[in-house]
DNA sequence: CACCCCACCTGCGTGC
DNA sequence: TGCACGCAGGTGGGGT
């Protein structure tokens, strides 16, 4: 579900209300999900203790806590983190799996239905492994053209699928991915080796073109994506192919396409979007 | 290595 | 109405 905009949009909806608060309790449902820090651990190491940063590498969420405890939260497909307090509860949830309270009454929700999510809590001194594997932030000054040029040399592999691994470039999924290679003008099979340094000039400024709108409107909702306040997003109304199929394209009139790479959809418009010969 | 497939889950829309 | 099927923003383990 939530890529890196979403991300983004609940880190900055979450920062402001958390920050110095200290976590007094967590409450764990009954189905784990697909990679979580056992209740002991969790209780363990984020009890008594304040969180001193909020921050995101990809999709990740990083809490820094005191003395260096580190608690990583990852929202799979379907996850979401809500805020709710004792004195003002959400509208009844099902499929919530976790409860964090704080010290002000505040309640912050790990609520996910496919449970592909993530919660895991590191203690000091021990570097939170999935880190390790997130590549560059598309807006990180390291982040360069002749970066990218550098990465795909040699990679057949379609430009489409190297805009997704997120050991390379970090947080772009499946819509943003189509939204970016349309923007650019590139055919999302286009083998990522075959690329100028002109063309991944435009996917880079198109990417972070792209990336910022999204944060200012809040993410994309298209199925059930919700900020920390429990509100949807405003990019979908912006998106040019995703989920576009048969329709026509605004551009240039020709009929939106989606085609599989991967096991996965891809939306584009055959006509402004070719292969370089 | 590089690349692809598929599993992991639940819910919803479509077509018979 | 009911049921089967395909599809969905994610990763990651295992096979070729």
């Amino acid at each position: 579900m939530p890529e890196l905009p979403e991300v983004e949009v609940i880190r900055l909806g979450l920062a402001p209300r958390l920050m110095e608060r200290r976590f007094v309790r967590v409450t764990v449902g009954a189905k784990s999900l697909r990679r979580q820090s056992p209740v002991r651990e969790l209780e363990h190491w984020l009890l008594g203790r304040k969180l001193t940063d909020l921050s995101r590498r990809g999709k990740y969420l990083v809490f820094a806590l005191e003395g260096g405890v580190t608690l990583l939260v990852h929202l799979g497909m379907t996850g979401h983190l809500l805020l709710g307090s004792e004195s003002k509860p959400l509208p009844q949830l099902d499929h919530i799996h976790l409860v964090f309270h704080l010290d002000n009454g505040l309640e912050l929700i790990y609520q996910d239905i496919r449970r592909f999510g993530q919660v895991l809590v590191f203690p000091p001194g021990v570097p939170p492994a999935p880190l390790r594997e997130v590549g560059r932030e598309p807006f990180s000054r390291q982040v360069t053209p002749q970066w990218l040029s550098a990465q795909a040399r040699g990679r057949s592999r379609p430009i489409k699928n190297f805009l997704l691994d997120g050991r390379i470039l970090a947080g772009i999924g499946n819509i943003y991915a189509c939204e970016i290679l349309f923007a650019a003008g590139v055919h999302p099979a286009t083998p990522a080796g075959r690329l100028s340094l002109k063309d991944w000039g435009r996917i880079l400024k198109d990417t972070r073109r792209i990336l910022k709108e999204a944060i200012r409107q809040g993410g994309t909702t298209v199925s059930n994506y919700l900020n920390s306040h429990g509100e949807a997003g405003l990019f979908q109304v912006q998106l040019l192919v995703y989920g576009k199929e048969s329709e026509h394209c605004r551009r240039c009139g020709a009929p939106i396409v989606r085609l599989i790479q991967s096991g996965r959809s891809t939306f584009f418009c055959s006509k402004c979007q070719k292969m370089p010969d």
